[in-house]
Parts: C-alpha cells; structure tokens; sequence
DNA sequence: GTCTATACCAAGATAGAC
DNA sequence: GTCTATCTTGGTATAGAC
C-alpha cells in the first residue's frame, strides 16, 4: 500500500490559485453557467489536471464555499455573537451576488440526500444552529431579546430567513435586505 | 400572415397529462435527476413531441410550478387571509418534498436574470410579497398583529422565511417547519 | 372536402461532465 | 474521447375551422 503524502506545497498553491478564479469566474458568469471547461482555461489546466485538485465540479463548489465560511468569519472576527456574525454576512452578501447565487442554488441542490455535498450543508446548518440558539439564550439572559422566543425556534428561523433573503435579493426587492433582516431582529427584541 | 387557431382539444388534455406526470415523476425521482426522456416516456411521447408543449424544459417547470400554485389556492380556498394561506402552504409542503425541492432549486436557480423564468419570479414575488403586506395591515387595523411591524417588511420576511424553510427541511430539521412558522406567527403577533 | 395550424417523430447538432 | 443531456431541424399525419 502507498501511504498517504499528502498535497505538495506546488499543489496547495494551485489549489488556491483555482479557489480564488472560481470564485472570481462565478462572479462573473454565475454558477449554472461555469463549466468545468472554463475553470480549467482560466487557471491554465486541463479539465482532467482541474479535477485533479478537487475530484468533481460539486466537491469544487463545496470548497469554494467552504473558503467563503472561512473568510467571513475572519473578516468579522471582532463581531460579538452569533447573531451579530449573521447580520454581518447578510450584509456583506449584497456585495457579492455571485457568491450569493452560488450558495443558494447549490444549497437547494443539495439536498437531495445523495448530492455529494449533502452531508456539508447538514453538518453546516448543525453548527450554525446550535450557535445560534446560544447567542439567542445569552441574549435573553442579557434581557436584550425577547424572554418569549424559543431559542431553538429563533436560530432556525434567522437561518431561513437569512437564505430566503439571499433568494428574494436576486429578483426585484424594494428594500435592502441586510435594512430588513436588522429590522426583523429589532423586532425580536422588543417582543 | 398565419393566424393562431389555439390547441386543440386533444393538446390540451394532453398538456395536463404532462403536468400532472410531471408531478409525480418529480416528487419520485428529484428535480435535478429528472430528464425530459423519462418525463417523455412517462407519457408515452418522444423527446420532441414533450417539447412541442412547453418549448423547453425549464417552461414546462415553470408550468409545473404554476399548476402547484393553483392548486394551493383551490386547496385552500377557505383559509380567510394570504398569511393564512402561506402558513397552510408551508404546512401542505411538508408532505410533498419533491415539488419542494424543484420550487427551492428552480427559484434559486432562476435568480439569473436571463434564466428563462427569472420574469415568472419577479412577478410571483411582488404579488405575494402585497397581498402579504394587506393581510399585515389587516390584521393590524383588527389588532391581530403587532402594530410596530412594517407590512411590507414583514411580508418580504415571511416569503423569505417560508422560502428558507423549505430549503432547511431538506436536511436535518429537529422541528416540523409549519409549526416553526405558526411559532414565529405567535411571536410577531405578541410584539 | 379543402386547407393549414397543431400534434408529433427521427435524427442529429451542440455542449457539458468526467 | 466517451457518454449523456438538451434542443433544433425538417419532416409527416391529423384535427377541426370554413
């Protein structure tokens, strides 16, 4: 048997060579639209030598999004809670509707049980939840959110709306949706 | 000049043949997976032969999900307001996860706007979107409804709410979606 | 019964995943 | 390069208005 040597330094350089063009390349072109064949030209590879580096066109959009996760939440480090990060990324998301488009078609694709990123997004919106629903009780111990709302019950639905923010903001919205999701949580606080 | 005569009636009876196998090969079979051979073949016609109806396949999807929204509102012709009728849709989605999972891919996906169906969208959505905000105003003016709520803030929020929620049911929900909705409905009602 | 738009098919062009 | 998917082209057969 071979044992494992993992990815050369060559090779994690190119990997995020090709996260950054992806990313660039959908921006531009949204994400039905992006082949493979594209990918590969603007990175100077061979379909083949792409998904080398990634195996298939689903698991290469997993790791673009993978990448987006992790750069918001560097990009936010200073931000207090949960919540806050939330609000944050919704408004931050109207200046990249590319990636926008990405993360909701491929989150509805998704969940088709046997999509390979399945498991991804069931492990992601775990997480998200659960430190939702904490942010939510330290909150209302805090006596800044509604005493009422079912920690549990908030978390899933700021999740929701957040994504069914991002669906409505790619067709014609009358207002801003970063404005309407801070609005909704004012909401909450009073109630 | 070709005048149009319009279908005759065998087209149209075979058009609702089409949706209504539509359906039930889609709520099977997942959106994403489903060809238009298999659809074709499910009603005995050739590749050509199904588009001749509906041009392409993303129209004949589109035609699917005007059907469902015509059902709904027959289903639910007794329900007295369109927040009503959100919340017995959202109820009713929970037993039809494939027709869920074509709304949320094909919405999301439509979101490009030179996706053929992009304009269905935009339309579907301002219309919701104000017969929402009246029911909001309505319930108001009753004192149902939290008199500190925007009405078109809240109906843009519930869309999105509803929209988002059927995207996370796809995947491990601890909670049933519509009693998450009716949840929220109670909240906004305390406010 | 004539006429032509509609209903439908065979074959192939095109394009993307792998 | 191979396989599979959408959609076009170019046709024939038939419904149904007149």
């Amino acid at each position: 048997m071979a044992t494992s040597r993992g990815p050369y330094a060559k090779g994690v350089a190119k990997r995020e060579e090709i996260l950054r063009a992806a990313l660039e390349v959908i921006a531009r072109h949204g994400y039905r639209k992006t082949s493979t064949r594209e990918l590969a030209a603007a990175v100077g590879l061979s379909e083949a030598g792409l998904l080398h580096y990634f195996g298939t066109k689903e698991q290469l959009f997993e790791a673009v999004l993978r990448a987006r996760d992790e750069a918001d939440r560097s990009r936010f480090v200073d931000v207090p809670d949960s919540i806050g990060l939330l609000a944050a990324a919704v408004r931050h998301n109207g200046s990249v509707p590319g990636l926008v488009e990405l993360y909701s078609t491929f989150s509805a694709e998704a969940g088709d049980p046997e999509h390979k990123s399945h498991d991804y997004f069931v492990d992601r919106y775990a997480a998200i939840r659960s430190s939702l629903a904490d942010a939510a009780r330290a909150r209302q111990a805090a006596g800044t959110f509604s005493p009422s709302a079912d920690p549990e019950t908030v978390a899933t639905a700021l999740i929701a709306l957040s994504d069914g923010l991002q669906i409505q903001s790619q067709y014609d919205l009358p207002a801003d949706p970063a404005d309407l999701f801070d609005n909704v949580l004012d909401l909450l606080r009073d109630s």
